[in-house]
RNA sequence: UGGGGCGUCGCCAAGUGGUAAGGCACCGGUUUUUGGUACCGGCAUUCGCAGGUUCGAAUCCUGCCGCCCCAG
């Protein structure tokens, strides 16, 4: 079995380590890891909303069941344990922005505020806080001691890798994190968990947004926004109406379902979204395509590099090569779906250099027209 | 009530005697710690209705219904 360097500058029976424990495999096997390593170990788990309705639901974090979960894990491995409630911040940084995005006409991207926020800034605090050396993590990502400092770089097993949701870490931060999975592919992580007899070795990935118990986060968006979800008209590019939805909030950039506008040679995606007059605006495939995307909050880990680097602008696109230069990056060709709210994250092949929130792009085509 | 045209899945549409293409929409699935995309699969025992001819009709004949255009 691998074990992991948890890049300490200290031996590891003199270091604390506290481990985000979400209750599901990955971070108890970090836990695991940790435990093992000779190291104190401080488990910590955050409730970020109330488990309510959704304790009986398998596929979630950070609620209700999944406490009980990292609970039972951290008895097993003989840890201290904590859970902290961080309601209110997480309603506030993430569940709220959320809300106020998709109001906006933007498509956020929930989990890049969460680590940002509740984990990275107010878990961390804890962690030294509580005198700890280190704080581990169960995301799928690599922390590499590179000639100016640690580096962020992709995970090992690609179909795993969430540096995307991660692209906001800071210096300072990644400095204090650990990401013992980082390079580890998935069925090993769990090949360990049932090694162990961990009682979540078979529990199944989370997946879709944790604090959206069914899916229908627009009913989310609308129960904290009720004024979002109003209907509106459906446009193409020249202002023709073609249709009417019913709200905002349930169109994102380059979405192609649930226009439901039939009868016509090509599908149309939703090009725009525009707040302010409660339209979805439509067209053809062709007219999505994009050619640059100017970024806000922007992060950088990477040194000086600007060119020749590759950007992802969703989190399970295929990096496509670009530059950047003045918040702005580009595309060596177009790429499609872009939408405002959404991140893209910048390598220079597995490392992560940085990344920004997109804010608005520039058509492909008309850039092309300029050009003519 | 003179002339002409049309009526095939929610929309568009191929098919003019041999046993209902395709696109859009919709539904389901795969993929996935965001929303989408993409991909795969499903989707008219029936062709406005009723008779008739034929081994066999959406395709030919008759009648009816509906819609459109031109002329009055």
């Amino acid at each position: 079995m691998i074990e992991p360097d948890f890049q300490l500058d200290r031996p590891l029976r003199e270091a604390r380590i506290v481990v985000a424990m979400s209750g599901g495999v990955d971070s108890s096997v970090v836990a695991a890891l940790a435990a093992r390593s000779g190291a104190e170990v401080i488990g910590v788990t955050l409730r970020l909303y109330d488990q309510g309705d959704m304790v009986a639901r398998a596929r979630s974090c950070c609620a209700g069941r999944d406490i009980l979960d990292a609970r039972q894990v951290a008895d097993r491995l003989g840890i201290v344990h904590h859970v902290i409630d961080y309601e209110s911040r997480f309603r506030e940084s993430v569940i709220e922005r959320f809300a106020d995005d998709y109001a906006r006409g933007r498509t956020p991207v929930p989990c890049i505020a969460c680590n940002q926020g509740v984990k990275f800034t107010d878990l961390m605090a804890l962690a030294r806080d509580l005198g700890a050396d280190c704080l581990a993590t169960g995301h799928y990502v690599r922390r590499a001691i590179g000639p100016r400092g640690p580096e962020l770089h992709r995970a090992a097993d690609p179909a795993r890798d969430q540096s995307y949701f991660l692209f906001a870490t800071t210096r300072a931060q990644l400095d204090f994190l650990r990401f013992p999975l980082g390079a580890m592919p998935k069925p090993a992580v769990r090949e360990i968990a049932r090694g162990l007899g961990l009682p979540v070795a078979a529990k199944p990935d989370s997946q879709d947004i944790c604090f959206v118990p069914d899916g229908d986060y627009a009913r989310i968006v609308a129960r904290h926004r009720p004024d979002a979800a109003r209907e509106g008209e459906i446009v193409d590019r020249d202002g023709r109406v073609l249709g009417r939805h019913r709200g905002l909030i349930h169109f994102t950039v380059g979405q192609r379902r649930g226009l439901e506008i039939g009868g016509r040679r090509e599908p149309l995606y939703v090009l725009r979204l525009e707040p302010e007059t409660g339209r979805v605006v439509v067209g053809p495939k062709r007219a999505l395509g994009v050619c640059a995307a100017r970024l806000s909050g922007v992060n950088w880990l990477g040194d000086d590099q600007r060119e020749g680097i590759e950007a992802k602008v969703r989190s399970l696109a295929r990096p496509t090569p670009a530059r950047f230069a003045d918040d702005t990056v580009r595309f060596e060709s177009p790429e499609y779906g872009v939408a405002p709210g959404q991140a893209a994250v910048l390598y220079q092949g597995t490392r992560v250099l940085g990344g920004g929130w997109i804010e608005e792009t520039v058509p492909a085509e008309l850039e092309a027209a300029r050009a003519a």
